[in-house]
DNA sequence: GAGTGGTCTAGACCACCAA
DNA sequence: TGGTGGTCTAGACCACTCA
């Protein structure tokens, strides 16, 4: 009789087995973000399993935003260069609910080196290079966020300035047409600050107005940490907005 | 031939009829909070659907929290008593990640009645009967959260100080055992805002000191909204968590 | 061992889209 | 009209729980 222990202790499901074997082929590059991949038939012989299976690994990959399916299409790896999820990790909307227009003011950008901390957060060695980004976003004019930004310089090597400054606000949709990583999910953590004097005047407000500051780790395919950010928002007339189920 | 322009416009799936329905046994009391429902296979008898039609509404379910399927046990209804899921809509935590001990305070619970504003959010009649409670939320002794609860008084029939009172911090566990009602999700609205005279006093504070203002609707099975509720909390030691995919 | 949910298959048919 | 994803079925077998 066969010793079933390991395979019991080993079992994965093989629409998981499949589900890593699409995600290796995102990160590989071979479909880039936009693509349509293969049919779920085509996929189904190259992986010999049947088409259900191949069905619950895309399945999973869409529910996660990773990719996107079309009836009638096809499949396509999700992009953030689309219209209509541009902003898609910014949750900050007005009060009354109005579209509004956003400017990307950069105040600095320059290189510096991870203490402990960015590099536990950012998964990096103490000393490792980064990239350190200052820039204000106005909405229809008036500035409402400070963003504080945050890279490994390794897998950004080449940004500078200019490219940050290029960008309309989107700096997820640069990273992913400049460098090639996508993000697929962030953690956020939200605080009510006071402002401290250089950022109250940036934003034009007293010392001690009430921020909302989000602290933010976004993550590329496989749950790798590719940025920090910390925004302090005036939120006299927008609100963070989050669904709870 | 049949024409089918009729059923192509009105066509909805299968699986998806079979979730109404589960719906509606749910809203019927049929199954309670806490309970078995029947197997797979007998609902797959029950509706003369498939077995794999039954899953996918169950499954459907089962990611919206509304129910919970237990390998080898069986599919139950999600409850808010249930160890473990407690304070499930409560995102707030210590900046150090430790278990906290939760103490509710009764300020206040009075009945009054609904202006324009608060008919809209709730779904009621200008002038309908409401509930209001004012409680203090400590965390391991220490005054965190100032909350203000609205209630239609309608459905929370008899509810009083004592009931408010009697409950270990989650209204929700409370709502479902007293009153049969389940909060299902809730959407939140974030700011930061200046503590004000009596909020500052309730929660030792000067007047001015960053609060996180979390503005929240909560509904019950069919999407109707059951709650309102304001809660300013001292974030100086916690944060609130949220993930964005 | 009986009962439950979980996985996997093979195949039929439907809805949607583009050429 | 052909290709894509979407639905539905029927049946086999696996993993988990509990008496």
């Amino acid at each position: 009789m066969i010793d079933e222990t390991i395979n019991s202790a080993s079992f994965r499901p093989l629409y998981d087995q499949i589900k890593v074997l699409l995600t290796q082929s995102l990160i590989g590059g071979e479909w880039r973000p936009g693509e349509m991949i293969p049919s779920e038939i085509e996929l189904a012989a190259r992986f010999k399993v049947s088409q259900g299976t191949v069905r619950k690994a895309v399945d999973a990959l869409a529910t996660e935003n990773i990719l996107i399916r079309r009836q009638g299409k096809g499949t396509f790896v999700a992009t953030h260069k689309a219209e209509g999820i541009k902003l898609r990790f910014l949750r900050l909307t007005s009060a009354d609910g109005q579209k509004e227009v956003l400017e990307n003011a950069l105040l600095s950008c320059k290189r510096s080196k991870a203490n402990s901390h960015f590099a536990k957060v950012l998964d990096l060695k103490v000393g490792a290079p980064l990239i350190e980004v200052k820039r204000l976003l106005s909405f229809s004019g008036i500035p409402l966020i400070y963003d504080h930004i945050i890279l490994p310089a390794t897998p950004f090597k080449g940004i500078n300035a200019n490219r940050v400054e290029e960008n309309h606000g989107s700096m997820y949709a640069m990273y992913e047409s400049q460098f090639g990583i996508r993000m697929i999910r962030a953690e956020e953590s939200l605080k009510a600050v006071a402002a401290e004097t250089e950022v109250a005047e940036a934003l034009g407000l007293k010392i001690g107005f009430p921020l909302l500051s989000i602290k933010r780790v976004a993550y590329t395919y496989g749950d790798r940490p590719m940025e920090w950010r910390l925004g302090l928002c005036v939120t006299d007339n927008h609100h963070y907005m989050n669904e709870l189920e």
